[in-house]
DNA sequence: CTGAAAGCGCTTACAG
DNA sequence: CTGAAAGCGCTTACAG
């Protein structure tokens, strides 16, 4: 793409203004150092001549950027999606910018792209979504992001990971055993769990409040089938075919994220089946779109977009000595889609 | 943000390979005028060091940027992240970085956002959302591409502006003609719309093809009330209960996006209305969530991740001499939420 | 408080 | 085909 040749540089508001461009810069940039008077009358030239610094240049100048990078899974996703929201949010509030791609939850794909917000000498990286319980598949993305931070870099991961980096992180485990103890108080017991790859620390996580609240009940976590597909709609209409087919009693299905939770309602509406009267569903994350389903979806509140806001602002701190580690609480909210178990 | 020094320069690589940065730069950034071997060393030794250019070094030298700026209205709303996720896609395709932001539908913001993508020296810019039927709130906004165009910058919107630019064109007015011919033609007479401010093109496009359709249908048009809200679920819902309490004989709903869509059926619930055989409800775009709903909401499918990766590929080729317009289609998707007018 | 000058890490005419 | 050198537009020690 061509040139940008016509916009105003620096030397150009110096010249105007009758300084040098040592001292514009220190007006523009609020480096303390200039008469106030001064100052001002730079900072009015700037303006009139519609002054916008090089970012390229500026960066290269003071080997330092305010762009803030974020990785998410698929934009697509409204759980990725709101988390962006967030992000965009404080950034904007801060005044810096964001550089965003995303990665269809492969982790080759999210190594490379790390490695070009790397080499584009991003200030900082926010990598959002699910870490994987296999440590050694996150290795070389830990590797490129250690070297980044040593080298004076920012990182906040959302969600559990083996990063060794500022993280945020959702309650998954109580957010599990929330909402299955709302499942069991309700007097189900033939349950089943719908989840994405269990590879996942989220699902890991959730999974794991899942069964302490089945241990406290009673219930043989054994009898709890754990139906895996993919982590989208489709996969929760698959799931929902696998529950109906090889576990026709079951009164209960526990989605571990809304999308599944939304597919598995859309595929037993279509077999003929009620809920909450025959089966009661439940979902995780409350996307936006959640409390307007029919039945309205009974789940599991993630703040989303402060989980995105909170991230930026561990990137904008100074690291600590150790990684910090930020918990957002998990809210069970109750809908129309859990009822009383069956007689 | 502090610098990020230990990352290894071009001056590396030539020293390591033997040659000079010239003919390292050249070898790397794929310059004919170098011969096969020497390249294939040069690019043997910057993987081995891990090298990757410093893009800001790259761009202020070159005058270009390979980077792409996405202004969307909301990130968190889904027709937006639909068209982000086409964006981020082809731009990932193309070895491309994106630089992101939301303006909350504000043109203030939007234009205090484009001044800062020209700023940071984006190549290109792609403009997602509505424009105004009032050419002047758009001037300043206009104005701005044209400079950053003028200096060689590519720019693309999505939907119809009084930009002067590359734009891709949902077919808004033949999508809103079909889904009221859909619904008249279910015997249909007495319809409301719901929409979002009618001073978007978005929604006076939509409007005009609801209205062709219902003079070839012989109704009159003032007989139909246009109930103005907020463009989302909220305004659905708003929306829902004005046609409920002033005009409680219609039958059949038509709401201008998917969101407003939701939300009326939400609260035809909440008030005890059954969807479709009391009233009908009609959404447009067809974001994912469209067909999981319960009753599965009718609409018009706009192509939204299409439509990003179309922007982009507009940006990608040289500029024409007028300005490119890309019509995309708008289709009918019948599903559970509308049927025969009740008798 | 202000300015002259070096330097950030590249690309690209210009010579050879 | 290859290299020495200028220059992109800033920031920031270093002097004064």
């Amino acid at each position: 793409m061509k040139p940008q040749t016509t916009r105003p540089r620096l030397i150009d508001v110096a010249d105007a203004a009758g300084v040098s461009i040592a001292t514009a810069s220190r007006a523009l940039s609020g480096t303390p150092g200039v008469s106030e008077s001064l100052a001002q009358r730079v900072r009015a030239t700037a303006a009139e001549l519609g002054y916008a610094a090089n970012l390229h240049a500026r960066s290269l100048a003071s080997g330092s950027t305010s762009t803030i990078g974020l990785v998410v899974h698929e934009i697509g996703d409204p759980y990725f999606s709101e988390i962006a929201s967030g992000v965009l949010r404080i950034a904007a509030d801060q005044g810096r910018t964001v550089q965003i791609c995303h990665t269809g939850r492969d982790p080759q794909v999210e190594l490379q792209q790390i490695r070009s917000m790397v080499a584009s000498r991003v200030g900082a990286i926010v990598v959002a979504g699910s870490g994987f319980v296999d440590p050694s598949i996150e290795l070389p993305a830990r590797r490129e992001l250690e070297v980044f931070s040593d080298a004076g870099g920012r990182v906040a991961v959302i969600g559990r990971h083996h990063l060794g980096v500022d993280a945020v992180l959702p309650a998954n485990v109580e957010g599990g055993r929330a909402v299955a103890e709302h499942v069991l108080g309700l007097g189900h017991r033939r349950i089943a769990v719908l989840t994405g790859s269990t590879g996942l620390t989220t699902v890991a996580d959730r999974l794991d409040g899942i069964r302490e609240a089945l241990g406290a009940a009673g219930v043989a976590v054994a009898d709890v089938p754990v139906i895996e597909e993919a982590f989208t709609r489709a996969g929760g209409r698959a799931g929902a075919r696998r529950v109906l087919e090889s576990h026709p009693r079951t009164t209960a299905v526990i989605a571990l994220n809304d999308d599944m939770a939304i597919g598995c309602l859309s595929e037993l509406r279509t077999a003929g089946v009620t809920v909450p009267t025959q089966i009661s569903v439940t979902g995780f994350d409350d996307v936006a779109v959640a409390g307007d389903l029919s039945p309205a979806l009974t789940t599991v509140r993630l703040p989303m977009v402060e989980m995105g806001a909170r991230a930026v602002g561990l990137t904008l701190k100074e690291p600590g000595k150790r990684p910090r580690r930020l918990r957002v609480p998990a809210e069970l909210v109750v809908r129309d889609s859990t009822g009383p178990a069956p007689a």
